[in-house]
DNA sequence: TCTGGGGTCCTAGGACCC
DNA sequence: TCTGGGGTCCTAGGACCC
């Protein structure tokens, strides 16, 4: 028996969710985001594979978004649904009783023992399948990265395997920007040092990538190039670090009153998030976008842990205070930091 | 017509202490 | 009078992911 590591990832998550409750939406461009409107301030959550022919994908604001696609069928992004849906599911993963490690709404890993991983996979698929209707595909690998690289290769619906046997046969004249955790920057930087593909990264001078991104990204990127990296599988529940709120408004607001008053908003919003946590906060963090999409962030150390919102709301007041660049304001956002450690 | 919202982790620089 | 070298903690920012 080996020790196997698979990634599941649910199909189009998002647009799958919606297709369910409105079959008719089957088989046409759907792209899910902000409130719906291609007009306003926002981009998209999740386009159906239809609407990514048009080359809509996640991120894309929604107002071009409706340019390329402009019969694309366009939904508000609804979270309740989304969270219910990602609770069935991985309620039926977990019930197969493997460990799993739960990463987000639409993916997991799990780590199974077997002779046969195509047949975990598919009896996977299958079980989510019944139990939720949903699609998904199942990477297989002897570690995380092998799994995760693997999954976005089985798409859609299908099981694919990738081990150190098959890696650069598979990614090596890959770019290596389709490592997760190397990004358009990293991708730049990369190039910068004549590096574009997996294998080339995976060759590197570990001195030369080390001085560039750092003594601990530096040598991860080139172990990742390699598909090597951690084969662990927790089944520990997950504690957030940090729980936030933020708004991007549809007019930037210009009036610093007003400014206060929406920071006060989103504080009593997250001391809520924080309250529903049962861990008090030790430090706010409030974020402000200003019209130019210049991002800051102040914060302010609660004098002792707390969860209320007087205490939330004038932490986040104090941080605010810290700001002293007065122009227009695109998006205010509120953070609450929980202590960390075991406790 | 630009560029969401909710997260995580790492780095760099300054403060502070011995 | 022209001031070293560590270590650690805190803060802000950067990069990335879904």
């Amino acid at each position: 028996m080996t020790r196997w590591v698979l990634h599941v990832d649910l199909d189009q998550f998002i647009a799958a969710v919606e297709i369910l409750r409105r079959p008719e939406l089957r088989g046409l461009p759907v792209v899910v985001g902000g409130d719906g409107d291609p007009a306003k301030r926002g981009v998209v959550a999740t386009a159906s594979y239809e609407a990514r022919e048009y080359g809509v994908h996640s991120g894309l604001p929604m107002r071009t978004a409706a340019r390329r696609c402009p019969d694309a069928v366009f939904l508000p992004a609804d979270r309740a649904a989304y969270e219910a849906a990602s609770a069935e599911v991985m309620t039926a993963l977990r019930e197969l009783g493997y460990v799993t490690e739960v990463l987000g709404w639409d993916e997991a890993f799990v780590a199974a023992e077997t002779d046969d991983p195509e047949a975990v996979a598919r009896r996977i698929q299958q079980h989510i399948r019944n139990a939720t209707r949903l699609a998904s595909s199942v990477g297989i690998g002897e570690n995380r990265i092998q799994a995760k690289l693997a999954s976005a290769l089985a798409k859609p619906a299908g099981v694919f395997r990738l081990t150190s046997g098959s890696w650069f046969s598979v990614l090596g004249e890959r770019p290596a920007g389709v490592l997760p955790g190397v990004g358009a920057k990293t991708e730049r930087k990369l190039a910068g040092m004549g590096i574009r593909t997996v294998t080339e990264l995976a060759g590197a001078d570990l001195a030369a990538v080390a001085a560039r991104f750092g003594p601990t990204i530096g040598p991860w990127l080139v172990q990742t190039a390699r598909g090597l990296g951690s084969a662990e599988v927790s089944a520990e529940p997950y504690l957030p670090r940090s729980r936030s709120r933020e708004t991007t408004f549809q007019r930037n607001i210009e009036d610093w009153a007003q400014v206060r008053e929406q920071v006060l908003r989103l504080a009593a919003q997250v001391a809520q998030d924080v309250q529903a946590e049962q861990r008090p906060a030790v430090r706010i963090v409030v974020k402000v976008r200003h019209a130019p999409f210049r991002t800051s962030t102040h914060g302010h150390t609660l004098a002792e842990p707390a969860s209320d919102g007087a205490a939330i709301g004038e932490a986040a007041l104090a941080a605010l205070d810290k700001f002293t660049d007065r122009r227009p304001v695109r998006l205010l956002g509120v953070r609450a930091e929980f202590a960390d450690g075991e406790d």
